[in-house]
Formats: C-alpha cells, sequence, structure tokens
RNA sequence: GGCCCUAUCGUCUAGAGGCCUAGGACGCCAGCCUUUCAAGCUGGUAGCACGGGUUCGAAUCCCGUUGGGGCCA
C-alpha cells in the first residue's frame, strides 16, 4: 500500500515552526516513497477558531515549499477535507458504537463533572470520568456527550514505529468523550474516523498526543478498523527547554519570513531538529532531503530550537544562492528602505557586487544596509567623526589632504580604467607616495561614498557607483572637513 | 501528584557490543588573511548524567537512581 500521510492543523492561529515541522516530517516521507500528502483543517472546535488562518497556515507550506495533493482547496478523493463539513461521518460512527455497545450516552452535568473532579483529587485519586452512564443505555432524548466504553482492565499498547510498544494500564483510562453536547467530535473521535476514511496509512503527530494514543487504540479496535502506523515525533523545546511556544518569541513560520529567513533554510533547519541522514551532512535541499529522508533517521529525544544555528544556516544559503536571484529576493527590502520601486535593469547594475554583499548579509532586510546608497540621490546622512575614522580622529584637516588627494586621483581615472582593480592599484599607489596606510586612505572613501562605516569592499562598490557619483560624493565630504562645525 | 516519553560536547547530532584515545556541524577561543564589516583558512575548547549488572569487551544491552520533557488535571 503506498504511504497517505495527513497533516492536521488546527486553525486557531498561525501556523508556528513546530507545528510545520510535523508537516515537514509527513511531506518528506510523502514524497520519498511516492505517496501522498494530504492536508485536513481539524476545525471542530468552533470556539476556538479563528478567521482567515486556513489560508494562513497554506500559505505557509506554500512558502517552504511543502505542496499536497489533497486538501480543502484542492478536494480530492475523501473531500470535504474540513473536519466541521463531515460531521455526518462522526455522529454516524458514534451511533454504531453506540448500537454496539461500545459507546455511550452520557448526561452527566459539568458541574457533577467539576465536582466529581474535585473529590477526585481531595481522595487522590487518579482523575476521571467516574462512569455513571455507562450502563445506564440512556436514550436519545435529551442533551447528552457520547464516551467510549473504554475496557476496564488489562493493558492497550501503542505499536509506536519509533520506541517501539507502549503500554498502557487501561485501568488508569476513563471514558473519554468522542462526540460533544454540540454534536461536533472530538479530536480522539474525529482524528480516528478520517484517519480511516482518508485511508492515512502514518499518523505522525507530535509526543504529546502518545498519552491518548491508548484512546485512539481503543477506538479503532471499537470500531473494528486497522490501526495506522503511529509515529510520535520528539517536540522542540524553546531555549528555556520548555515546549516550544509564544512565549519564547517568535515562533509562526510568517514571523521568521519576515525576519528575513529564506524559507530553504528554514526547512533545512526544521528537518535536522530530530532528523540526521549521516554522519556528517547539514546542508541539505529540500530534495537531497526528500531523496534520503527515511523514518529510521528520526531521533527520540526532543531537541531545542538554537535559534543562532537557524541564523547561520540562513547566512549560509545566502551566500550560495545565485546573485540574480539574490538581487530579487533583496529587492523588496530595498524598496521598502527607498519608498520607490527599483527596476530591473537598475537592480542588475549590482550584479558585480552582489557576491560580495551575499557574504555579509544574515538576514535579508540588512539587503538594503549594503545597497541604499547606490540609489539615493540625497545627500549622505553621517557623522564627520566617521569620515575621519580611526586615522584621522580629530584631525579634520588631515582628513581633508586625505580625501583631497584621492578626488584628485580619482578625477584622472578615465572611463576605461574605471574598474575595481585598475581603482584598487590606483589608490594603493597613492597611498605609498603619500606615506599613508592603505586603511587611513581608504576609511575616508568609504564613509564618502557610502555614508557608513559598515560597508560592501570599497573597489567594487566605486565601479559599481560609476565615476561622476563617486566625484560628487567625495567633494561633498571635502566640504563638510573644510567646515570647522559639524 | 499519577501515567508516559527521554538522556552523547553549551546547541543540533553520528554512533545500532570491539572500527571510539567518541566523529561532524553551529557556537566559543586563538592565529592567519585583510580597505571596514564579513567570508575563508588553520588550530583549539568541550560530551557518553550517575550507580549497579550482563559480557573477554559497553556510549551502545538490562535494572535502578537522578535530570529533562509531555499528558491528565
Amino acid at each position: 500500500m503506498s504511504v497517505r500521510v495527513r497533516y492536521g492543523p488546527s486553525p486557531t492561529g498561525e501556523p508556528h515552526v513546530g507545528n510545520i515541522r510535523t508537516a515537514l516530517f509527513d511531506w518528506f516521507l510523502a514524497r520519498r516513497f511516492g505517496g501522498r500528502f494530504i492536508v485536513r483543517i481539524e476545525d471542530t472546535d468552533q470556539s476556538r477558531a479563528v478567521e482567515g488562518t486556513e489560508q494562513l497556515i497554506l500559505d505557509a507550506l506554500t512558502w517552504l515549499g511543502i505542496d499536497w495533493d489533497e486538501g480543502p482547496d484542492l478536494g480530492g478523493p475523501f473531500a470535504p477535507y474540513r473536519q466541521s463539513e463531515r460531521l455526518p461521518m462522526y455522529v454516524e460512527a458514534a451511533a454504531r458504537l453506540i448500537a454496539d455497545g461500545k459507546a455511550y450516552r452520557c448526561v452527566c452535568s459539568s458541574e457533577r463533572l467539576d465536582s466529581l473532579r474535585k473529590s477526585q483529587q481531595k481522595a487522590k485519586q487518579p482523575p476521571g470520568y467516574d462512569r455513571r452512564c455507562r450502563e445506564l443505555g440512556l436514550p436519545d432524548d435529551q442533551p447528552h456527550v457520547v464516551r467510549l466504553a473504554m475496557p476496564l482492565s488489562g493493558e492497550t499498547i501503542v505499536r509506536d514505529h519509533l520506541r517501539g510498544d507502549v503500554s498502557f494500564q487501561n485501568s488508569l483510562l476513563d471514558d473519554h468523550v468522542l462526540l460533544k453536547r454540540d454534536g461536533f467530535p472530538t479530536y480522539h473521535l474525529a482524528s480516528v474516523v478520517d484517519d480511516h476514511h482518508m485511508q492515512i496509512t502514518h499518523v505522525i503527530r507530535g509526543d504529546e498526543w502518545l498519552s491518548s494514543a491508548p484512546r485512539h487504540v481503543q477506538t479503532y479496535a471499537a470500531l473494528g478498523w486497522d490501526e495506522p502506523v503511529w509515529v510520535h515525533l520528539p517536540i522542540i523545546r524553546g531555549p528555556d527547554k520548555g515546549k516550544l511556544s509564544k512565549r519564547h518569541g517568535a515562533t509562526s513560520v510568517r514571523e521568521y519570513a519576515e525576519q528575513g529567513f529564506l524559507p530553504e533554510a528554514l526547512l533545512n533547519f526544521l528537518a535536522l531538529l530530530g532528523w540526521s541522514r549521516d554522519e556528517t551532512t547539514t546542508i541539505m535541499s529540500r530534495d537531497e532531503i526528500v531523496e534520503s529522508f527515511d523514518l529510521d533517521g528520526l531521533g527520540l529525544a526532543s531537541a531545542m530550537f538554537d535559534i543562532e544555528r537557524l541564523r547561520e544556516m540562513n547566512a549560509r544559503y545566502i551566500r550560495d544562492l545565485d546573485p540574480a536571484d539574490f538581487l530579487r529576493r533583496g529587492r523588496p527590502h530595498l524598496e521598502d528602505r527607498l519608498g520607490r520601486a527599483i527596476d530591473d535593469e537598475a537592480l542588475d547594475r549590482l550584479l558585480t557586487i552582489a557576491p560580495a554583499i551575499q557574504e555579509r548579509v544574515k538576514l535579508m532586510p540588512e539587503f538594503a544596509d549594503y545597497t541604499d546608497f547606490f540609489f539615493g540621490d540625497a545627500p549622505l546622512d553621517y557623522a564627520n567623526d566617521a569620515l575621519m575614522g580611526k586615522a584621522y580622529k580629530n584631525k579634520p584637516w588631515a582628513a581633508l589632504e586625505s580625501v583631497e588627494a584621492s578626488l584628485k586621483a580619482l578625477r584622472a581615472v578615465d572611463e576605461s580604467g574605471w574598474n575595481a582593480s585598475d581603482l584598487e592599484a590606483a589608490l594603493r599607489e597613492l597611498a605609498g607616495e603619500r606615506g599613508e596606510k592603505p586603511g587611513s586612505l581608504f576609511t575616508p572613501i568609504r564613509v564618502a561614498v557610502t555614508g557608513k562605516r559598515i560597508a560592501p569592499p570599497l573597489f567594487d562598490t566605486l565601479e559599481t557607483l560609476g565615476q561622476p557619483r563617486t566625484l560628487e560624493r567625495l567633494n561633498a565630504a571635502a566640504e563638510r572637513l573644510a567646515r570647522p562645525d559639524d
């Protein structure tokens, strides 16, 4: 049988990286073995649903390059793919269980349940429903929930693919609710019914579900269905070791996108949280991961989300980008900074200097820092102190002399000599003539043309900027230095 | 508190009884390179939680302890 896996997000908020990582593993497995990846919206808790999040979830998947074969937007052979639209199937399953004596109606009030819980707590007894309605055979004539009649003794084995058999004492498991008063199913019922009908072969989900897995195993048994393969993934932890959550700051996929992480970097990073291919490989494209992904490569211990590692990986991916692609991806950030659109032609003038910028950008928004001065027409904004650098600290006259010397030399360069290597040769020679350290000569030029202390390599910058603008900016710098006050 | 999972450098991990004097990557430290900042290169730092077994031999198997986490509240 071919692999069929499903990602079942609840539309209760933006998809979170820990959650999306489960989808990733589902997808890797499906793609690796030629199976189907299904998105199913688990929206049976109407009170927690947040409008619009379904689309955010799909957008997050798309951004990461994850596609699906069946889903709420695509449909498929087992449509609908929204649980709120599948209510009759849950009701039917519950009815069948009642008819078979495997489930029962329960009319206990929430007040009674509360006080029951309190007295159990007081008596230090394990909390849980006391099965008061179990043998009553209540009819369908008043508001009720439906509970599964769990075995009272013995044990339930969850055959987890990663951990082996995990056993639970049935005496410790109560009769959980399958169908709520409002007629909506609980996760316990809905996921089982859907997974069966949708012919899901592998249930891949977070570790936090392992404790309730015996309930699902028993539900499959009561319904007379074959169980899927259970795969409980270790959860992802935050820096404080607890389960990764909003408390840890940015956790939604969108936030990482906005911060300037590349989707392929986040995907690679997430894949390595709990999975590894071999002893040494850490950088893998989406396709390379798919080629070698296997459930057996999964680890069992929960992993910490180490943002430093993600950042490093992101920087690595940025460096490895094709320069033209890098410029396209950086453009929106530059446009934001400039407040105007940049066309392809203007952007492509940065092509030769792009690799040098790629080396420096760690997060995409920084792209603007390294490129905005190529486009600004207004005078650059910098302090004279920056212009003087270390060498000419508090010596504006010396700095002025240096800038004027550079200006003279650069003015003399003809068009054919306006390229990085010739410019470097010319300016180095000038430094030698003046008995000045190269760095002392270069710093004022850098600040004059970029307005920053930190910038791309100088000669590439001059080449890209062009002679007229370079001279213009050096002149402006000279004027500033000539004025005594800043 | 009960139940369940889990345990190799700070972090992510390799390791499925001898290949381990425990490998890689990130971080960190030092040096080199150097026009700023980066990148790169070289070297270094650092770990099998603990205690019992099993075995000729254990990071690897078993038991316990401890730590961490999850679920139920």
